[in-house]
DNA sequence: AAATCTATTTGACAAATGTCAAATAATGAA
DNA sequence: TTCATTATTTGACATTTGTCAAATAGATTT
């Protein structure tokens, strides 16, 4: 199911609106450490991963800061610079060989004027990543850098050994020590 | 103008909008500390802050932290909650004697299941407000907390004036001590 | 295998923030 | 106004995390 945040919706409805979608879908193949997206550009596409792992990051204060890690089935995108039609602050990197889909904004934004139907269906995925992102914000203020890190590996077990120890403590919000310090507690 | 984030979008395509949805809007005058939604139950309004001041809070180990404020012309809700029909975790309480409107979960349904058309406009809110998330999230991840402070008296600058020193200091993610310091900082 | 490059860990110390208790200030009720 | 309650600030100290430099481990190339 490429759809990942979609699963829940009527399966019938579900059918068709992948029908339309597969149409302006763009299946290639990048290597490891090429770029999606790159800062300064505005972001026209939605990409979602269909093997391999992506992530977003940005530079803070000359430090790269990863804001997203995007594993198979999952979605990644500028989603400021996608939304906001604006040039966006973020590059998108491959951290393996992968197989990419994506979707262009103005594809999308002529589909959906086309079939205003789907609307409700890209309601829905921002529902649910809207969720997501406010789970985050809990785990950043209620959360030790020990148990955000000990949830990550829980909720994506193998994120350690297809990334490096840099990026998750970045996506984390503490230093790479920091990180390393806390693996090694008992 | 009481949908703030859809400010931008089409005048003519709004003013349906609004008319349609002030069908189902319930204005009602509420005094400080009387909660909107309570915690453990689901939350089945949106609410739209006519005048005064609201925000969302929960328990985490006991101390009550803030979540969202809201004053006038935005918006509040337990939006998990409201999002996904589950129990909500959070409360949403009053700070100050208040104008309150409020949409029904079901009358919003019903309304965006007979005009589908509207999908886009609650589309365009959602993006709205996951933008505004996921500033909230770089905000916690790179700032220090007296510029967390300094951006958020920025932004909404009498908000201190409205509202106590330890909702403010959890809404940023520090202690109320901590706040107290920084505030006589030079 | 040796050399080189990259990733991770460790040490020593500094800075930021938290905790708990108490003092002071501000506010609202009698 | 006075009293009681609530809000804010301050002090002393603990804990967490960051910084910078160096050491070690692991991976890749020759």
């Amino acid at each position: 199911m490429i759809f990942e945040k979609l699963k829940d919706v009527n399966e019938s409805d579900l059918a068709e609106l992948l029908t339309d979608f597969q149409k302006i879908m763009k299946r290639e193949s990048f290597s490891k450490k090429e770029l999606l997206h790159k800062e300064g550009t505005v972001c026209n596409h939605l990409f979602l991963i269909e093997k391999g792992i992506a992530r977003s990051f940005y530079y803070k204060d000359g430090k790269d800061i990863t804001a997203h890690f995007a594993i198979e089935n999952g979605t990644i995108t500028a989603i400021d610079s996608f939304i906001q039609r604006k040039n966006s602050r973020y590059n998108i990197e491959l951290l393996e060989d992968s197989e990419i889909i994506s979707i262009s904004h103005q594809d999308m934004h002529d589909l959906l004027q086309e079939k205003p139907q789907y609307e409700k269906y890209i309601r829905i995925f921002l529902e649910q990543i809207y969720i997501d992102l406010a789970e985050r914000i809990e785990d950043l203020l209620f959360h030790t850098a020990k148990e955000r890190y000990d949830k990550l590996v829980e909720s994506t077990p193998n994120l350690l050994q297809r990334v490096n120890l840099k990026h998750i403590a970045s996506y984390i919000g503490i230093t790479q020590e920091t990180l390393s310090r806390i693996r090694t507690q008992v």
